[in-house]
DNA sequence: AAGACGAAAGTGGTTGA
DNA sequence: TCAACAACTTTCGTCTT
């Protein structure tokens, strides 16, 4: 009756312990080892506390290629690229609340004045409707929910592209902001073809798995998204990564997972299940095998499907492995 | 001792009457 | 709306390396 609840590591939700030796760069924030690079970026991101650390690039953005002197002072640099993930895209400026030059020189009364309608004017325009100011907490939280995924920046910005089209539809009525995020990150990252989980996104939000599925489908029927169903392959070099394994075994893994498909073995399977089957036969085979536990972990299915999926994958390519 | 295996029962989502 | 169903999970005892 009073058995303490044994340890189960294949638990998806199961944390490992800090210092525990895991994929990646140990994080200075938490101690996890759970660092990602974010190529875009440049950034190490932790996938456990979202901190963001490590060299930070400053603004590698696009610098334009100019081929003659014009267009250099054409396109020459004012600031950071337009992004959409800015409530206004970035282009506002922030005046100063010191009634100072940038010298540190007292200003003239009349200039005082005039600063002072300026900055009057500045927080009238810059949050100036509900709208923005639900854009400006929308895209806070896309912020955290998409660094504490790891999501690239790119799959990050078409998130705030459905974001706001959901709102130019109204769509945003009666839904909660975290919830209408966490669905267009879920649908940002299908579309971009870096899925993550409905999962992953509910664990990292404070609503649940329900109604962001619930938003999601909204979503996609509302601003008709054309959403590709998730392939096992999109999967393997997030899992590939995060297991250390060479190039040469994903490939192995995309291989034996197209063989798959032409069989026929993939319908109605849950593809993160395909995947991490596909990165234990290719790691075997290509003498970089990881227990069944750690895939079972990294692709936060069970060993028993692992152990499923590969069986049927071995018995149905004529696979032969060894060990 | 750790990893792999497979049986059996339970769970949540989809489908079709 | 409900039952049947397939896929997946949980749990656990056993075999293999």
């Amino acid at each position: 009756m009073t058995d303490i609840p044994k340890t189960n590591f294949s638990r998806p939700n199961q944390k490992p312990k800090p210092d525990e030796e895991e994929s990646g760069h140990k994080c200075p924030e938490c101690g996890y080892r759970r660092l990602i690079l974010d190529e875009t970026t440049g950034d190490q991101i932790c996938r456990e506390c979202g901190a963001v650390v490590g060299d930070r690039i400053v603004d590698e953005g696009p610098e334009w290629r100019a081929f003659s002197s014009e267009e250099r002072d054409q396109r020459s640099r004012v600031g950071s690229p337009m992004s959409v993930t800015i409530h206004d895209k970035g282009l506002s400026t922030i005046i100063g609340w010191e009634d100072r030059d940038i010298y540190g020189r007292r200003l003239s009364s009349t200039k005082r004045a005039e600063m002072y309608r300026l900055r009057k004017w500045q927080t009238r325009i810059r949050v100036h409707s509900s709208l923005d100011r639900n854009l400006v907490q929308a895209l806070s939280e896309l912020d955290r929910l998409s660094s504490q995924l790891g999501i690239p920046r790119g799959v990050k910005e078409t998130s705030a592209v459905i974001y706001r089209k959901a709102m130019e539809k109204k769509l945003s009525r009666g839904r909660s902001i975290e919830a209408l995020v966490g669905a267009s990150v879920y649908a940002a990252s299908r579309i971009r073809r870096v899925p993550r989980s409905l999962d992953e996104v509910a664990r990292h939000s404070v609503v649940s798995k329900k109604e962001v599925g619930k938003c999601y489908r909204v979503l996609v029927t509302e601003l008709e998204l054309k959403v590709p169903p998730p392939s096992p392959i999109d999967y393997l070099s997030r899992f590939g990564t995060d297991l250390q394994l060479s190039g040469m075994c994903q490939r192995r893994a995309a291989e034996i997972l197209t063989g798959a498909k032409t069989e026929g073995l993939t319908g109605g399977k849950d593809p993160t299940g395909l995947a991490a089957a596909a990165i234990y036969v290719a790691g075997i085979i290509e003498g970089e095998r990881r227990t069944q536990r750690e895939i079972a972990e990294t692709a936060r299915v069970t060993e028993v499907t692992v152990r499923n999926r590969y069986k049927e994958l071995v018995r149905r390519l004529g696979i032969e492995i060894s060990g």
